[in-house]
Formats: structure tokens, C-alpha cells, sequence
DNA sequence: CGGGTTGTTCTACAGTTGTAGAATTACACC
DNA sequence: GGTGTAATTCTACAACTGTAGAACAACCCG
């Protein structure tokens, strides 16, 4: 796994399509995004062929065209995403991060239990070891 | 509060400096910041002029320097970071992000009950309203 | 007053990103 | 076989970032 360190945001946007299709094309890709982000064909089709040299997705040639793969998973980039963002602005504190997401007003009413399980889930994770 | 969209590490690991400090001159900042990051001193000057060019920070004079304040607060900048990347990464599902947090090896034993009681603040702060 | 010291500003440069037109390539079809 | 058509690559550019030397300003001290 290649190191991923920092995507933009329109580099995350175009692997999270890939995720979601596995394979895609330029073109493909430029047409998901399109509603969203007016770009031209050859916006798109270079910004894949810079991610491919940077190593973080694969193309193989199938007719006339390259269809495009992630090499890096959305877990992988997850990772280090949020650690690079949990050192960085919380010191590396995950609670004081996770605080903060209780604070703000980003949370749902029905998410507060949700989280209690989550934390009874990753405690018997945790016993089980 | 001006609009802090993104900021890279370096110009966040400057910012948390002038928030500890409430206000630093470029030399104190530059001294700072040097076991870690080995820069020149008009490197960390440049960074300064531009992030108070962008309105991030204020100056002002004493004595024949400059003294630098930032004018984002942390939270603020916590606010805007965090939310655009749960909403980059985790489809503005902030749940998921807690989970990502909790199923990843960043959380310490202790946590998970420190959590619980984080969640419970949250509630009770939330019936009250 | 002259020169060293210290801090600020100017100028510069390479790398990355977002952006896309121009050029090229390769088919597919008449 | 010539010509659209569709895709890829090349080239370009402005903005921003990290980086820092060179130049400048202002003070302090002898």
C-alpha cells in the first residue's frame, strides 16, 4: 500500500467513484461528475493520469480507452486522513476529536445511541483479543 | 469570521502555536517551530505575511517587529476542517467517522468509557434545550 | 557617525493543482 | 482510402505553497 498522504478534495471525489464502480473510464468518471463540477473531458482525463503517476489508481486498456481502478482502498485513505487530521488539529487526541463531533450541531438525535453501540461493539471487539 | 476553508499542516502547526500563545512574533514562532522543522527564518516570515495577507492572522507592531495574532480560533478551524472531511469522506456521516475512529487502533483502553461519558454530556446538554 | 545586528520585505523558484485548448491517434464507416 | 468521431496526450497557464537568499530598514553601541 503506497503512502497516501494528502488528497484534495477533488481527488477524493474521483477516487470515492472508483470505489463505488470498482473500474471506470475517463470519460465515465467525467460524466458522474459533471452535474456536480462542470469540467471539460481532458480536466478529468488528466487528473487520472496524474493520479496514475503518482501511483494511487491503475489503468489497463480495454478497446480505445483506459478503464481506471483505485489502488489505494477507502479504509486506507480514511486512515490516514483522519489520523493526519486527529494529529494535527487535536494533538493526536481521537476523544477530543470525538467530543468536538458531539458538540457541534452535526449530530442527529438518533445518533447518540447508535454511538453507545458502536462503543459496546468495539469494547467486545477489544475482549475478545 | 472570515471563511477558513482549507489550511495545509504547516499553516495549521503555525496557527496552534499562536493560539497557545495568544501572540508570537515571526522570530519566537520560527524558534518554536525549529526542533521540528528546521526553516529559515524568512521562510516562516513569508508563511506569516501570507496568512495574514489572506486575513488568517492580524499584526501589529511593538517595538520593531511584528506581533501576530491569529484571528480564527481554533474551533473554528476545528468546525471547518472536520466537517469537510466527514463530508469528503464519509458522506457527512459523522457516525461513521466515529466509527472509523473506533474500529482503528488510535483508541487507548480507557477510552471507550470516557466515550460513554462523553455521549451522556452530550445528551443531557441536548435535553435541556 | 559608522558599522554590526536584527527583523522585514522583495524576489525567485520549483512543485502541485485546477483548468482546458491543441495536437495526436486510432477506429469505424461510407 | 478518406473523413468524421472519440479518446488520449501534450502543452500551457495561473494560483498557491514551501523554500530561502538578497536587499533593505532601523536600531544600538562604540
Amino acid at each position: 500500500m503506497p503512502p497516501v498522504h494528502q488528497l484534495t478534495e477533488l481527488q477524493v471525489t474521483i477516487l470515492r467513484l472508483l470505489w463505488e464502480r470498482g473500474e471506470a473510464t475517463a470519460t465515465s468518471v467525467w460524466e458522474a461528475l459533471y452535474p456536480d463540477r462542470a469540467l471539460a473531458q481532458t480536466t478529468v482525463a488528466t487528473l487520472l493520469s496524474r493520479l496514475e503517476r503518482r501511483g494511487v489508481v491503475a489503468r489497463r486498456a480495454v478497446d480505445r480507452q483506459y478503464v481506471y481502478r483505485a489502488l489505494v482502498t477507502e479504509a486506507e485513505v480514511q486512515q490516514s486522513m483522519v489520523s493526519e487530521l486527529t494529529e494535527r488539529l487535536f494533538d493526536g487526541d481521537v476523544t477530543a476529536l470525538v467530543n468536538h463531533l458531539l458538540t457541534s450541531n452535526d449530530i442527529a438525535p438518533g445518533d447518540l445511541d447508535r454511538l453507545r453501540d458502536l462503543i459496546d461493539a468495539a469494547e467486545s471487539r477489544k475482549e475478545e483479543r
